[in-house]
DNA sequence: TACGTTTCCGAAAACCTTTAAGTCCAGGAG
DNA sequence: CTCCTGGACTTAAAGGTTTTCGGAAACGTA
């Protein structure tokens, strides 16, 4: 720890010029001879002098800094807008505040006031899931853009996964092995992330001609209700030959519940999952073909088009962003695996 | 987005009093009349007024934020130290400036620099291994905690989990169930941490005077491998009767390769993991007995040691703080499973 | 020499808040 | 009545930077 930092006054007395020369050579501005600007730029790199953003944050009322505010404490979709967004803001130095209400509302408006006061430039606020989350951007002195889960009120600015596009083109691939009896294995239905995959999932089998296997299955996002639901799913629908499944967890453990009795993956029953989280869907075996939701492409667009919003070119609405299907191996066609 | 921000100049008069005093009133200070205080709490009430955070960092030299900087892209260890780290500043309304730099040093000078010029008033650096890493305190005007992977510098403030400590306690715990017959399966030699939990491991069995069955495997710290190390232990000892793995991949796999070649966990071979990773080791069958490194308590006492080093009581060295045993189904008695 | 133009540099204001120091007044003590 | 005390409030400075504007020097032209 050394003792008080340079201010640009310190650099102006060694450089023998005023503050307000020292702050144009420093600044790269014109009206200063070079010789000038050379004996200032040595004296600062000899003090090591830093501006003070703060002093310079006061003055021009922007800050170069973004709050982001997430409600998922595990960190499942926060992180990788947050590593998206900081992508983004890399390029021009921007830094993130970083605030975990954890699914609770007062904490929520207690960061909201500590990231206001400190004068954030913007926010990202990236729900838990895909449900619409309330407004917070109500008469907000700085824009305000949703990442993951959007806000309720429509003139705002949110950017969502298209769960219901990427469910189809997970069926569609399903379709296009040949497979015909496919069933399908999500999540709790107050998720809308459930519900959208489930509607995708339909509109393909619709527009294929193809009818369901079985019912579909509701229960929770873990592996435990995978294995439970491949029993149940075995049992009714024997000649099933495909699942599409809500998410990798569900999907591992489906998978594995599905090898126990005696069924192979992917030659019997081909299997896909949806997230991409990648400790399990490339560590189980067989790899898991699932929907990477480009969580990072869609933080990295949030940012970008908060930074659309500072400049007061703000797109309001909700703003479905495509999926990818990521395929592995168990999908394969039978033989090549 | 409304208008322009209110500072405590409208407050005043719209109040009727000078600045200072409607400051004074504002922070609950003496020397101002109740009635007085009330005016200027009703007038920014009014005006939905709140300081401005950089005007006040300005003049006292304290911005009450913090730097977080990681270096594992993926947050594995970030996130928990992050969210200790807010769960104690919570309290004092700090706020967390966060920065991944990716393993780059390139881009952590770059972010530091960011964080300095910001004039945070600590900082917290998250290793993305426990291996040492050059020290990033040479006459910073800050202070410096490390978190999880600690300075090479021994005059830094460093936190890391008791390896040692913790691998002792898990061959322990399988000594004390009567184990005798202790495999080890852990990742690369040059991460630190495989060869502080290899330390720990033979430490207890030294002095419990039991032999290590087989040698150590070393590999990555993936499933594939501990399915792939599971093979070449039972083939080498096939009376194993336990096995330490230096991760809860590695143990997943290893579970899975045991399972499959007929022998049952745990009757047959008890298991144990590490990192207690929450969707592998609860969700495995059976659930894994692992190790809690505590990242968050890690985290928590980083953020607590910062704030006594920006009051000036820093404690250099590296201090180990002390894990825990998660005790789950894959090392329960037979019979009790 | 007088004057206009260009080039370079400096003085000062502005941003918003806190705080030390100062002003004013009422009331109590002598 | 005068002096002092203390309370309630205001003035002004400070913190570090950017920016506008004015000034000075150098140079060319009439």
């Amino acid at each position: 720890m050394a003792g008080k930092r340079a201010t640009i006054n310190d650099v102006a007395s060694l450089a023998g010029v005023s503050i307000a020369t020292a702050s144009k050579a420093l600044n790269g501005r014109q009206d200063v001879r070079a010789a000038t600007r050379e004996r200032v730029l040595a004296a600062a790199a000899e003090l090591s002098f830093q501006p003070n953003a703060l002093a310079r944050g006061l003055l021009s009322g922007q800050t170069r800094t973004v709050g982001l505010l997430t409600s998922d404490s595990v960190g499942r979709f926060g992180i990788p807008v947050l590593l998206g967004a900081e992508d983004a803001f890399g390029a021009g130095e921007m830094a993130v505040l970083l605030c975990d209400a954890r699914g609770d509302a007062i904490r929520e408006q207690h960061h909201l006031r500590a990231l206001l006061s400190r004068r954030v430039d913007g926010l990202i606020v990236v729900g838990e899931s895909t449900n619409p989350r309330p407004s917070v951007s109500k008469d907000l002195p700085v824009p305000v853009v949703y990442a993951y889960g959007p806000s309720d009120d429509p003139s705002d600015v949110s950017f969502v996964p298209d769960d219901v596009g990427a469910a189809a083109m997970a069926v569609n691939h399903l379709l296009a092995l040949g497979r015909r009896r496919i069933g399908h294995v999500t999540g709790p239905t107050h998720y809308k992330a459930a519900r959208d995959r489930e509607e995708g999932f339909h509109r393909a089998l619709t527009e294929a001609g193809v009818e369901q296997a079985g019912q579909t299955l509701s229960g929770v996002w873990s592996q435990r209700w995978g294995r439970h639901a491949a029993e149940m799913l075995l049992m009714a629908e024997p000649e099933i030959d495909a699942v599409f499944c809500g998410s990798d967890q569900i999907a591992a453990g489906f998978v594995e519940a599905v090898r126990e009795r005696g069924r192979r993956v992917p030659d019997d029953i081909a299997v896909v999952g949806y997230d991409n989280w990648e400790v399990l869907s490339t560590e189980t075996r067989p790899a898991l073909t699932t929907v990477d939701m480009n969580l990072e492409v869609l933080g990295r667009t949030a940012a970008q088009h908060l930074f659309a919003a500072i400049d007061g070119k703000a797109t309001p609405g909700v703003h479905t962003l495509p999926c990818q299907l990521v395929i592995r191996d168990s999908t394969s066609p039978p033989g090549v695996s």
